[in-house]
DNA sequence: CCCCGGACCTGACACAGCATCAGATACCGG
DNA sequence: CCGGTATCTGATGCTGTGTCAGGTCCGGGG
């Protein structure tokens, strides 16, 4: 019952949302289900993946473990879930973040919003992040295909850039390899700083490659 | 009892290998751990870590639950230890991949061999790295500095490098985002792939952004 | 206003995996 | 062959999982 994309029009996220029975849940379920997604939303900040346990979560919410299975049947469909949100609210937005730029113009000012833009949402959804990532490492095809949705907006828009352009090379893996270069490096910013990266410095190293990677300057 | 490093002078992996008593463990005793760090490796390329399971280690090295337990405290450790292993045995050959290259003579050949080897080597330890990727973000600090001494070699010859060759920007910024991009790229491979990005051309991608990025050519 | 039916929640339970220890077993030097 | 130490494991208590049957809450009809 969600969204179908405008354009790329292929990933299509189901969700017809039944609970453990087939009932469809009304106000006051919604209500429980959409605390169980925060409350794990917000235990990834401090507990490790590995150690994230139904009880905790159902504390944490506020509810009983039988309530949480009333909603999900296991920590991993809370993770699916949490991809399938984060996809829907945030795909529009990371391709409005590179196609609504001056590349003409100001491509290197483009380019250094490009990066800092995408930095600032890794970090932001980093503790969801890392886990979808390593389920999407780990072969699961349902997470792969979300976090593919997520990206595909990005992808495709600085994919068409690389190409209009005429940039030498395969313009998908460009635009693959950037995007995939801005999650690692999002992730792991804090390592680099720890060798005196400074945030600035690596938006401005990041911009650097996508400028020359897809824009085509110098 | 482990190396120090020869010229960043800074990490140190000690490994005094103890047994959960206080023993030093003998001929016997080393092979079944051994067995035990071989079981998890193995197990990882099929089951998710999430869902990795002492008992299963301990059936996969054929003993038991309480052996397992004689040789490391928990799964994370077993993790610990690999990475460890992994560390020692690789980083002087990824620094070598870096810096026993003809970087004058043949920059674009150069490259591309770092490339490749790169995205060999991190494919071929993908259900390691990956988790040890994870648990790095996830904020362990033993398995930070494994990491960073795994990639300290590759990363100082691409800073010295990137450096040598007065490329506009950071050095350390640059090498740094440049192997994390390697790291990433290995891990996605199979994803790019699907989306139409043959091996070939991910590597003649990936070698052409290490080109401009840290030897400084168009 | 009360009460009823369905939506929602949870206590109780059986079972799987964790972690520990005391005691059994395997190996080595003499 | 034997004693002693290194190594292994069965038994056990405990934590977390997943599933009921039955209890509680709430909104709408009488």
């Amino acid at each position: 019952m969600t969204a179908v994309d405008e354009q790329t029009g292929t990933v299509e996220i189901d969700s017809d949302l039944r609970a453990a029975d087939g009932r469809v849940p009304g106000r006051r379920g919604l209500a429980t289900r959409q605390k169980l997604l925060s409350a794990t939303r917000e235990l990834l900040d401090s507990v490790a993946y590995r150690d994230l346990k139904v009880v905790d979560i159902a504390q944490e919410a506020g509810t009983s473990p039988a309530t949480f299975y009333q909603y999900f049947p296991d920590v991993e469909s809370v993770m699916l879930a949490l991809a399938s949100d984060l996809s829907e609210a945030w795909h529009g937005d990371l391709r409005k973040l590179v196609s609504n730029r001056d590349w003409d113009g100001d491509p290197d000012g483009s380019a250094k919003v490009v990066a800092d833009g995408m930095l600032e949402f890794w970090t932001r959804h980093k503790p969801v992040l890392r886990v979808l990532d390593l389920a999407c490492m780990e072969g699961d095809l349902r997470v792969r295909d979300i976090l593919t949705f997520l990206l595909a907006g990005a992808t495709s828009a600085l994919m068409d850039l690389a190409a209009e352009r005429r940039i030498p090379g395969d313009p998908m893996a460009s635009a693959g390899v950037v995007v995939g270069m801005l999650a690692h490096v999002a992730n792991h910013q804090h390592g680099l700083e720890r060798w005196g990266v400074s945030h600035d410095v690596l938006v401005d190293t990041v911009a650097g490659i996508i400028r020359r990677t897809i824009v085509g300057l110098p």
